[in-house]
DNA sequence: TAAAGGATAATA
DNA sequence: ATTATCCTTTAT
């Protein structure tokens, strides 16, 4: 499996956003492996992004989110879920991208259409904050056989609270897919 | 459509 | 220390 590395993620979170459906995110856990491939996403653009988390600034928990690209920034919403993202761009502007469906590939039990429930079905808990997912337990790969696929654009969802930031299209996902958690 | 639930960040 | 708020899900 071709583990995706540091150049991937350092681009502009539009283009990684884009170029990551399709591949797959890969968590080993005590002897299982699970494997998904990513269907829907949407993008955070950094501090100027009034739906993002990093536009309150550099805090203890958005510090991951300013730090080097290709960690995951895990955190908990609504007191119940967990959401999982990939920071993008050079160490400092605040960007990520949000996971938001992933269509099952291998020892995923249960629904995985959404960001809450794809990381309950991948066992992604806030430990795996700042983890690198250049590690060998935890990271995101290139599929042994990539199909050409088509890219939707659409708001991001649960960001009214952004203003104009919240029509933009910064929500991508593969056409056609039954995994997408929306539409 | 609304309620749940805990962490977070702002306020005091 | 207290409170408003939240990148969602589930159940009514």
């Amino acid at each position: 499996m071709k583990k995706l590395t540091h150049d991937f993620y350092v681009r502009d979170t539009i283009t990684v956003a884009q170029d990551l459906l399709g591949k797959l995110l890969v968590h080993r856990m005590e002897s299982v492996e699970r494997i998904g491939r990513i269907v829907e996403v949407e993008a955070y653009l950094g501090a100027h992004d009034l739906a993002a988390h990093s536009s309150k600034g550099i805090t203890k928990r958005t510090q991951v989110m300013y730090g080097p690209p290709g960690r995951a920034y895990v955190y908990l919403i609504y007191g119940m879920h967990h959401c999982m993202n990939v920071v993008t761009e050079p160490e400092g502007n605040g960007a990520a991208v949000l996971i938001r469906a992933l269509e099952p590939v291998a020892n995923l039990p249960g629904n995985t259409k959404g960001p809450g429930l794809l990381c309950k079905a991948m066992g992604i808990t806030r430990e795996r904050d700042a983890h690198e997912l250049t590690s060998d337990d935890f990271f995101i790969a290139e599929p042994e056989t990539a199909d050409r696929i088509g890219i939707i654009k659409r708001p991001r969802i649960g960001v009214d609270y952004a203003g104009d930031w919240a029509h933009e299209l910064l929500r991508f996902y593969i056409e056609g897919n039954a995994f997408v958690s929306r539409r």
